[in-house]
DNA sequence: TTCAGATACGGACTAATGGTCCGGTTATCT
DNA sequence: AGATAACCGGACCATTAGTCCGTATCTGAA
């Protein structure tokens, strides 16, 4: 029985939410926000902040749910061609497409979160395993059977921050190019075709 | 002109080198090896260790050129597979496949190599950016033309340390999957057959 | 409205760690 | 042997995630 968070509560929570927002947006690396500083950009203690989101990761992840959470929804319960009851080869191509999006409209956060922290690494995460348990379940639907578990992560491997953030950053390729390698990619995999 | 390195600055790297490699080789996690580790599994003090390494990447760089100096001489002048002169394709799964080989060999050590310090990801790195400009040239003369370099930076990315440690410890998988499953990737990219 | 106690606040404090500094030591060359 | 440049070592510094606990605040009941 979890009962009702405190007012006080509520509202440090969110302001604690809207300062590393944009303190991640802000900076120049995510690396180079600590604790202090969003502690200090919240106007709370940190006492409170650690309370609030029990680690620097989850905080992150807290953060990083709040954003994803339109597109978790899409996926979830919505119309094709995120939703399910769509064609499974599509329905691939349009949720890596999708993530490819979201990371590139947070490179910092997504960069934050995919930062290991002490041993935790990003396949730990639990909203890791969830996009690649639903991924892998799709190839397998379209044919890929032992394969799929592998295949999976690796079309997951294709849109990792870091690798997002040094082409779209120091090789500066622009958005386009980037949804269109990774369509190559999902096509590639799911129908073997050679472009 | 480098003047000739006193020998009891030799004496040290190596100690120093060995000790590290001993560490990462024994650890629980890369992380948990600190540079006092190092210096106290030496027998030398920390100036003396930063001094010959520059920092804790330096270090770790250091150890990963000794470790994979024999594969480096392979592809840059050995018989083929993997030297050159080699079928395009045949050399482009060769060297991923010994690629996937080192970095099963030394998990740790490839971890602490591909954990990003700093700002410094893995994609600066010069030898990274030596593999994937051997693997896009490749891939350019297999006549995947303007995707060569894209294509390269996805296959280097499914033998990330961090994937394979997750694939290889808590998952289970086995040298022999892992093996298969890269060469089946590689033949995707590289002939577009479904598997 | 008042009050009691559970809940939360906040910032000083701790621990861990990468990296620096410089007085003292040692190899090397003549 | 002696002069000198290179090197050593470990105390020291700065940064940062995370803890602790005395104090302030909220909430529900009387």
């Amino acid at each position: 029985m979890t009962r009702p968070q405190r007012s006080d509560a509520a509202r440090n929570r969110a302001a604690v939410l809207a300062a590393a927002d944009e303190l991640f947006a802000t900076a120049a690396a995510p690396a180079r926000v600590s604790m202090d500083d969003v502690a200090a950009g919240a106007g709370v203690g940190k006492g409170t902040l650690f309370r609030a989101f029990g680690s620097r990761a989850g905080l992150i992840q807290a953060l990083w749910a709040l954003r994803t959470e339109p597109l978790r929804r899409a996926i979830e319960s919505g119309p094709p061609p995120l939703g399910p009851g769509t064609d499974p080869s599509q329905r691939v191509a349009a949720i890596l497409d999708a993530i490819l999006v979201v990371k590139l409209d947070n490179r910092h956060l997504t960069l934050a979160l995919e930062e290991r922290s002490g041993s935790a690494s990003l396949y730990e995460q639990p909203q890791y395993q969830l996009v690649h348990r639903l991924l892998s379940d799709l190839l397998r639907d379209v044919g890929r059977g032992k394969e799929s578990e592998l295949l999976a992560h690796l079309l997951l491997a294709a849109v990792r921050a870091d690798l997002l953030d040094h082409l779209a950053g120091s090789r500066g390729s622009s958005r386009r190019q980037l949804r269109a390698g990774v369509a190559a990619l999902v096509d590639l995999v799911l129908n073997g075709s050679s472009g």
